[in-house]
DNA sequence: AGAAGTTTTGCACACGCTTGCAAAACAGCG
DNA sequence: CGCTGTTTTGCAAGCGTGTGCAAAACTTCT
């Protein structure tokens, strides 16, 4: 237990030259001549020197850290949208912290307090939402915000959501299409902005075309509350021929549920369109038509919007599509 | 744009104290009158005080930072891990940094000197390998670091590893009781310790009972994989009538291969094993029996070695059981 | 009240870095 | 060689915190 981190002193000592040498041999664009540099360079490698990015942030005004706030972060929709964050704030030479928000009692605005300690540049938060004045106090603090799916009405952070009304509307119609005439659409009791929009949308569109939908809201937005949705739907005299679920963990659920608990055929007795495009909605056993997360223009969008230099006034709210992806669990109904 | 983070100076100013006593406020164990403590909580309150633990870090030994080395983290067992080991880190008081090592080109190295750069008091590693020089870099600087099912042979991380060894030879038994006699092993190309370790079990298990294992490993450990060797598995004249996967992704493909692409039933007709008891197993299309990977004793072992005053020395490596879980993807044949 | 013992408090230095400023080194030129 | 203009370099002052040390305040006891 040395616990001995070389610093920027040692390395000067080594190389012959001024502390301030080694500052600026690592700090891009300082004036350093090539002889000096290279010097630095050599003691750095050899000893073993990394500069201590927490001391830099003390002087400079970033630190290069950015949190990202995430609950059920296992989920395959939030795992990819990670995965792909921290690939892409690596690339811009941030670095991510993780923060955990799942005991849901008040843990976003934990996790912002978090945010404050450490000085990041900057929070993006996929899941809950946070208490007006801590959003506050971390914007005055010049932080950036970027909240993604939630649809806050605080100003200052950017918002980048999915046009989840315009994707209801091409379910209902991709249904309408099929032959479907009893809709359905199976949401949990989560009660998120963006699966709100989706049951809202769908019904909305449905009632255009003079049909009603039967909704059902069961537990949390995963698989288990799928099937126990189909259980209760299938029981009904008149059970639906067309179930929009707001994802796609519940889609499938819901197909299990239709056919091994139900003894139902997808796409012959009942149509399923879900919602994300999860890795899984590929398989064979579930072929799910389903929308499309825009994931690579969502993390495009945040990382652009957290680079410096960007007038922060100009855009506040990115609207983004969500287009269909054709598979099996749609077909049409032979009359 | 004011980027104005209140400092302890200014709190002190409030209170009309020193700035030692709002440090000592927010150092636990520090001596502090209840008045004053009372005073600059409230300074704290109103100005939205935050320590800044970059600075805090800088004087400290600790930084309270600690890191994540993960790739492909949208894999459903490694998101599953990395959400545990956040959760229980923050319960710690620690905070986690996601170093995602995607691109497999040294990126990993990449991810240890971030590490170092963030003066992280510790790091643990889902993926990859790393350099020899960069990881006794880190320990010479006092950092702890955990390799999570990377079985290497450097002394001063502490290695937790499940004990394939023992689960495929489990499984060997699991098929032979099924009356199983034509096993078969589906692999990747990948070639990671553990894979390699339960393939080198499963065929030695066999080898006792006299079977010869039919060896098939492709592509990366991914659910095309599984189903790629379905197809060329039972395109045999002498198909297997059991198939263990290394992994619970690679054994839905060889599923649904086997039913969707050659008409098979399972477990009818093949028997089908696999592992780390991701969600998707307990899936009503899957019913997969596996061997659960034991995230939450990995947890808890690892931050538990993070934790100050445990001796260092003793203990280096873990050796934890992963239990299998009994559901339908095997059954006896009737003979 | 005064002595002795216990908290509490403020000062000042340290942590490892960046950066403005002025001195030093260098290059170009007559 | 001296003059001017351009790099390069070192000094020193910060950034926001923790903490040893001695002075100050408070307690207790005779």
């Amino acid at each position: 237990m040395t616990k001995t981190f070389v610093s920027a002193d040692d390395v000067a000592k080594r190389a012959g030259v001024s502390r301030s040498a080694v500052s600026r041999t690592f700090t891009p664009g300082a004036s350093v001549s090539d002889e000096t540099r290279q010097r630095v360079m050599e003691a750095a490698e050899t000893l073993g020197y990394h500069v201590n990015q927490l001391a830099r942030g003390l002087m400079r005004s970033e630190t290069g850290i950015v949190c990202l706030v995430v609950s059920e972060m296992d989920t395959p929709y939030r795992s990819k949208l990670v995965r792909a964050l921290t690939h892409e704030l690596q690339k811009a030479g941030k670095i991510s912290m993780l923060l955990n928000a799942d005991r849901s009692d008040g843990s976003v605005d934990a996790a912002l307090r978090q945010t404050l300690h450490y000085r990041a540049d900057a929070s993006i938060l996929l899941s809950g939402l946070p208490d007006k004045a801590i959003t506050k106090l971390c914007l005055d603090s010049g932080q950036r915000i970027v909240l993604i799916n939630r649809d806050d009405d605080i100003d200052g952070p950017l918002r980048i959501n999915i046009d989840d009304k315009q994707a209801a509307r091409v379910a209902v119609s991709a249904f309408l299409r099929a032959g479907c005439r009893r809709l359905a659409l199976a949401n949990s009791d989560v009660g998120t902005p963006s699966l709100m929009a989706r049951e809202r949308g769908f019904v909305a569109a449905a009632a255009d075309y003079g049909l009603d939908v039967m909704v059902v809201r069961h537990g949390n937005t995963i698989y288990e509350s799928g099937r126990h949705i189909a259980q209760s739907l299938f029981a009904r005299l008149d059970p639906p021929d067309a179930v929009f679920c707001v994802n796609d963990l519940m889609a499938f659920g819901l197909m299990d549920g239709a056919r091994h608990d139900c003894g139902l055929r997808i796409p012959e007795d009942v149509c399923v369109i879900g919602f994300d495009n999860i890795e899984q909605s590929a398989w064979a056993s579930y072929e799910l038509t389903t929308f499309s997360q825009p994931v690579d223009a969502i993390v495009e969008n945040s990382v652009a919007w957290l680079r410096p230099g960007n007038d922060s006034e100009s855009i506040r709210t990115i609207e983004l599509h969500a287009p269909i992806v054709w598979r099996k669990s749609i077909a049409r109904k032979v009359s």
